[in-house]
DNA sequence: TTCAATCTCGGTCTTAAGGCGGAGGAAGAA
DNA sequence: TTCTTCCTCCGCCTTAAGACCGAGATTGAA
């Protein structure tokens, strides 16, 4: 049996999704909480193996509640089961410690799968999330442009798109002078020779 | 119930897959064929719903009954059921009005979900020859740079690499006044502007 | 053979690009 | 406040880039 908290403030929705789990008896649903901090508390209480745990919530939330409960009790799987898949989102998610990201759309197959593999220790990425993962992942391995500046990176990007220092200026509402010292600064920190180079670089780093 | 019929030279195939959809009650085997020619012509004797088609067999290929099949019964689903997934055997399929594309490797499973996709319309197509399909389609789509003659891909791939005309120059033995001409070329062949949206277009195009 | 395409290279000219040095203003940290 | 970073912009200068025009050599097709 796998013992099962489910947190989310929306009633109809946990209810739901406990009614399903319950329909499977390879599940012990041993609590269900309404907010965040609740939740939290219930958790440390409790110690499920899994938990579903929603993200927007009013007290406290997701997030938040994770992070507290990692800290306590690493050894909970908590599962993201949220209806954003914003890099604001996840990323703080991931981070908090959870364990596996679904979101609202999936199936409630899916979501009783995820416990399971969760329950072995096998991570479920929803594929739109994952998708996301991996370009914070690119952005993790932080590269030479992490040492552009906003308005460097900008200018960058509009380099990657073929644009030339006039088009830029006038994009950015800025002195065309101003944007060749941008795209000096760029060529020197990238440690390319020309824009030629920097929008390879830009293509060959993904950043467009 | 859905009409089907089943061709393939090999008869211990043939049966096995008519074996496994005959413990489903929704599919009605009406006929079975071990070459092309005879599947066509039991094809449109019996107009079933849908085929399952092998591609390589001894008497008329699976690709010519396909597209005489269609012809004739152009409401008719063909699946093509193979264990190549070869450009050549991939594309002239689907050309000839293959509905889906599974692979041999397929679970019985998979291929029994195929069938009934097919019957209410939708496509199935085998995630590895998806792949092969999204390649043709890409060059199928000829974009500009099938105008280029040889030695303007060459010069276009070092532009892509951010070469300058004179570091071409040297890599492929030829003059800098030659590079030139290349490249102006390449630009208005291209209709573009300059060497970085060229560079732009490289990647863009995943031609490197 | 004639013709067309391709690759090669030349001259000339204009302009975008980029390096170098300097500098003022705004915002945030120490 | 002082210091630093960043964004903004200036002038001067050199050079790569690219347009336009022409042209010889080779190859292969008609």
């Amino acid at each position: 049996m796998i013992r099962v908290i489910v947190v989310d403030d929306h009633e109809i929705v946990r209810k739901g999704i406990i009614a399903y789990l319950q329909t499977e008896d390879e599940f012990d649903i041993v609590g269900e909480a309404s907010s965040g901090n609740e939740g939290a508390e219930l958790i440390l209480e409790l110690k499920p193996d899994v938990v579903l745990m929603d993200l927007m919530m009013e007290n406290g939330n997701g997030i938040e509640a994770t992070k507290h409960v990692m800290e306590q009790l690493p050894s909970c799987k908590i599962i993201i089961l949220t209806s954003y898949y914003d890099d604001e989102q996840v990323f703080p998610a991931i981070q908090a410690g959870a364990f596996s990201y679904l979101l609202k759309t999936s199936s409630a197959t899916e979501i009783a799968t995820a416990i399971k593999k969760a329950a072995s220790g096998q991570n479920v990425i929803e594929p739109k999330v994952a998708g996301k993962m991996m370009n914070s992942f690119r952005s993790e391995n932080k590269k030479a442009h992490d040492t552009l500046t906003e308005r460097e990176l900008e200018v960058l990007l509009c380099i990657g798109n073929g644009m030339t220092n006039q088009e830029i200026s006038e994009k950015l509402y800025i002195g065309i002078k101003t944007v060749k010292t941008h795209v000096s600064n760029i060529l020197s920190k990238l440690e390319v020779h020309d824009r030629t180079q920097a929008a390879v670089y830009v293509h060959r780093n993904q950043l467009l």
